[in-house]
DNA sequence: TAATAATAGGTGCATATACACCTATTACAT
DNA sequence: ATGTAATAGGTGTATATGCACCTATTATTA
């Protein structure tokens, strides 16, 4: 019988691991969404970080940042060109150390002006992907996130 | 009845929107490989590298990239540190356009002193999410990557 | 063979990601 | 009241990501 080589010992070790797959179908899927929503001026990131900001109406940026599953230190920072773009306010409440994240009218305009495009981005991965798929997909996905509670 | 505020009609896309879903759930899944690499210096992105460069036995930078499921230009400047690290040579082959990328001794010492860690960071997303189910999502993280084809 | 196309790769730019570490403010315990 | 937590947030640094655009080299074609 052959000895195996060292690099047969490696060649399953990418279809074993959840990271590397994880990671390429997001930038895939990353990808679609942002081709899709670029008429839209917006990437698939900053609309939901705008959509965020508006279903929790006003929120802290830690508040924001829980919500949407991303590090705190991550979000400021992405939180500035849409605060250039004139899409959000900071706002200082009552306790100065907490900052909040308020939608303004033309950050709403963006989000409905996006809209149709992020439809469109979605129908073009459930069609590749099929519908149901993409339930139980999108269903597993939630479960991960529950990994670090 | 009562009138929908217009939250309301924004309420249900997170939850339907693959590109949060994937994208939030690669994050978690990264932060779990990288903490559970750090003892061994490398991250899980350069372990993938690696071991690709490995696997494909010094292949070509974009044949990498293919093999790699990454844009070019990404792994590019990925490379940048493993090669300062002495992980990888970077070779100009006859076709003077081409690069060959290959894995130095440091660099298969790398993969080696790393492994334990990628097998218990697995170990702890199979525990959390469950072994059979983490096959099927790998399965239909394999299928999104399709979609590009 | 000269012009053109195709291929391989790099760089500028903007955003994404998160750890380590820092300051400011508020809450709490003695 | 004061010293100490705890909380909220920002910055430095390093890597990740990919589009647009560029050069160099090789292949193809008129």
């Amino acid at each position: 019988m052959k000895t195996k080589s060292d690099q047969d010992k490696f060649v399953n070790l990418p279809s074993l691991c959840p990271a590397f797959n994880i990671r390429a179908a997001s930038r895939i899927i990353t990808q679609i969404f942002d081709d899709t929503l670029r008429p839209s001026g917006l990437q698939i990131t900053q609309f939901a970080v705008l959509v965020g900001v508006h279903i929790m109406n006003t929120p802290s940026i830690s508040t924001l940042a829980k919500g949407l599953v991303m590090d705190r230190t991550t979000l400021t920072r992405g939180l500035k060109p849409l605060e250039n773009e004139g899409f959000i306010k900071i706002i200082t409440g009552e306790d100065k150390r907490t900052r909040f994240v308020k939608l303004t009218v033309k950050g709403k305009s963006a989000i409905d002006k996006t809209l149709p495009y992020w439809e469109k981005a979605r129908e073009i991965v459930a069609k590749e992907f099929g519908e149901n798929n993409l339930g139980g997909l999108i269903k597993d996905l939630e479960s991960v996130r529950e990994i670090k509670n």
